[in-house]
DNA sequence: GCTGCTAATGATACATTGTATCACTTCGGC
DNA sequence: GCCGAAGTGATACAATGTATCATTAGCAGC
């Protein structure tokens, strides 16, 4: 509830809404959490708002900089390790990219789904696909993180684009 | 069965057995295969056979060195990514190294467990993480990949080495 | 054995991705 | 206003990965 809650209610609907606004609340929120939302931070979560998807460390760097901005490849690194921390970002390792959470409350167990075609992410939390892992984690004396699996695959929507070019594989 | 089989089981005993025994043999396979196993390709091999664990590329480049060769970052890559093609080595993502495959019959589902005290990499087959993370992708009309999911964590070892220095956490 | 084709190599340079350092600035608390 | 911690900017650098192209090695057919 309240603080991160909020925060994950605001990021929900960010597309649909006033960018600006969400961003003023988002900055209220963390203040209260003894967090500061600076200029730079600010920024680079603007840019993945408004991509709407992922986006590596130097393609964030070109938009900020084509916005007007002078930033360096170490600031966008320390922003977005900030909304890492707060659990705002998550990082891919599989494509080197970093995504908004769907879930922002915190560290928590779950997938993303990459489509290796056009780059969508979705992230789930499936219960099935995260206990498997722990039970496998525990079989072999394994102490496992909790962390985000990366599932590589295409999906829907470029599964039926291949297929109308290259039917019956 | 025959070639892929041979190599697997070539590759199970290696540590204990001597090493340019079994490199002959696989090259031997692998030309049956119709590939060719050439001195940089089977060094590389060599390294990661002696190692016995993962290594990234460049600490890989460094030991093909110190053993009087004269390789580039090129060469090791391009090796890397025939093997890789082979179905004898795997690269993990989460730590941009590369590791034996402990089941080399092409292309297989599975678990990479990877601590990250020590690095130790065990490779798992595990059925019911596969199966879940299958049904979360036609949950999600996504079609995944069959690919290794890569699980963090601390071993048994290091768990144990751990408690020993700070106790009841 | 030669010829000629293809795969692989070596060498070089470059591209991409990520960090270290340190002087300076900003912000919040007193 | 002053202080100390957190953050920034600038610069340089480290680490990781590729492109290019001339040369060489392996193999097939003669
Ligand atoms: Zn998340
Ligand atoms: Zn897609
Ligand atoms: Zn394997
Ligand atoms: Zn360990």
């Amino acid at each position: 509830m309240s603080a991160k809650h909020t925060i994950r209610r605001e990021l929900k609907h960010a597309a649909a809404d006033d960018t600006q606004r969400v961003l003023e609340r988002l900055e209220r929120t963390c203040r209260v959490r003894g967090q500061r939302v600076t200029r730079q931070r600010r920024a680079v979560l603007q840019v993945l708002l408004a991509e709407g998807g992922a986006l590596t460390a130097y393609e964030l760097l070109d938009r900020l900089r084509r916005s007007g901005g002078r930033s360096t490849p170490a600031a966008v690194y320390r922003a977005l390790e900030f909304w890492m921390d707060s659990g705002l970002v998550h990082r891919m390792d599989s494509t080197r990219s970093f995504v908004l959470c769907e879930h922002p409350e915190g560290p928590h167990p779950g997938q993303l789904l990459i489509c290796r075609q056009c780059g969508t992410v979705i992230e789930a939390e499936d219960k099935a696909v995260s206990e498997a892992a722990s039970r496998l984690g525990s079989r072999l004396n394994f102490t496992l993180d909790v962390g985000l699996l990366e599932l590589t695959g295409v999906c829907a929507l470029c599964c039926a684009r291949g297929r109308r070019t290259q039917p019956a594989s």
